[in-house]
DNA sequence: ATGGACATGTAAGCCGTTACATGATTTG
DNA sequence: CAAATCATGTAACGGCTTACATGTCCAT
């Protein structure tokens, strides 16, 4: 269900074609909530029937035609009220928290060098969201409500990859030390 | 696919009939990959038709009768196999996220409400963690090789609750002092 | 001319949740 | 007497992934 209220949120930001709303879930958005094409033009299908966006079609040349999606007043009242009911507890899903279980029963080296690359993902992500920081965010204390927001989802992000980082240095250490 | 693993590896550390792996994964592994007994049952059924599992049948007396199963030699051929594979990089999914970016079209104070209710249930997960440590890792530093998997898996589910904590704590100062 | 960006979809199938279903024994 | 624990399942439905399908324009 949480697609269909992702998907009001960046519609909220920005009217958008169900290719451009796939970009979107390929970067910022999608950092947190991830979708295939496939899946957002089923949703938005559905949503439009369900009167929560409105479609217009736009002839272009040179590039196919597209359908900009646009959230309605109904899309914004099931917006407010879903931002009104509590989140359920999320609960994690790691496959590769299970996998560090299975040492005992894996590949010792195998599984080190999986830490590192893993390691390496949650740098590239930290990179890039510090990189979005300074630039969207060159100032967090003088933010309007509206782009505050986007920056504490981003240093939810930030805080988030850190962390990763520190537990797979800590793994290694721990791990290394012993060969 | 990764269910399967995570039911290999609690079957490695143990055999259990599926109604205690149900219960394990209401508890210790299922921190990191949840599963419910229906779910449970059918990969169950699955995995010993695949051969990775092995089941006895238990009569019991004042209990209904039960199905222990036991990982095949197979099976831990298998979890062996999947160690050594590369761990795609996980994609966060965050509903608590998407409705922290709906902030400009949502109810601030029942965001803010949740915020508090989001930061509770890490309070709770991180004292279940710290205890846990305490009573089954008394002394990190002298960990054989079986329990220390058991113990990097734990500080990692510390090191997420603690942060997940302190980015409701920046979310609630920042959002809390402008009213 | 090959590949990438733009643009929208269908179909098959697995994964997962929720609800339903049964029944004995123990504990409060 | 009610509720919780032990124990195993089926059925329906929806979410999500993977593969397939088509076609134009632009740059190398």
């Amino acid at each position: 269900m949480a697609l269909e209220h992702a998907i009001l949120v960046s519609l909220a930001e920005r009217s958008a074609s169900g290719y451009e709303l796939g970009r979107r879930f390929d970067a910022s958005i999608g950092h947190f909530w991830s979708a295939t094409h496939q899946q957002i033009y089923k949703v938005l299908g559905r949503m439009a029937d369900a009167g929560l966006v409105a479609v217009q079609e736009v002839e272009q040349e040179g590039r196919p035609d597209k359908k900009v999606y646009a959230i309605t007043d109904d899309g914004r009242a099931e917006l407010r009220r879903w931002t009104a009911e509590p989140t359920p507890p999320e609960r994690l899903r790691s496959t590769f928290a299970v996998k560090l279980r299975a040492l005992p029963f894996g590949d010792r080296d195998a599984i080190l060098a999986d830490v590192r690359r893993q390691r390496d993902h949650h740098r590239e992500k930290l990179a890039y969201y510090t990189e979005s920081a300074a630039r969207f965010y060159p100032d967090p204390t003088a933010l309007d409500d509206d782009a505050i927001a986007g920056w504490l989802v981003l240093s939810g992000g930030i805080r988030t990859e850190q962390g990763a980082i520190d537990w797979c240095d800590d793994i290694l250490q721990t791990l290394g030390e012993e060969r």
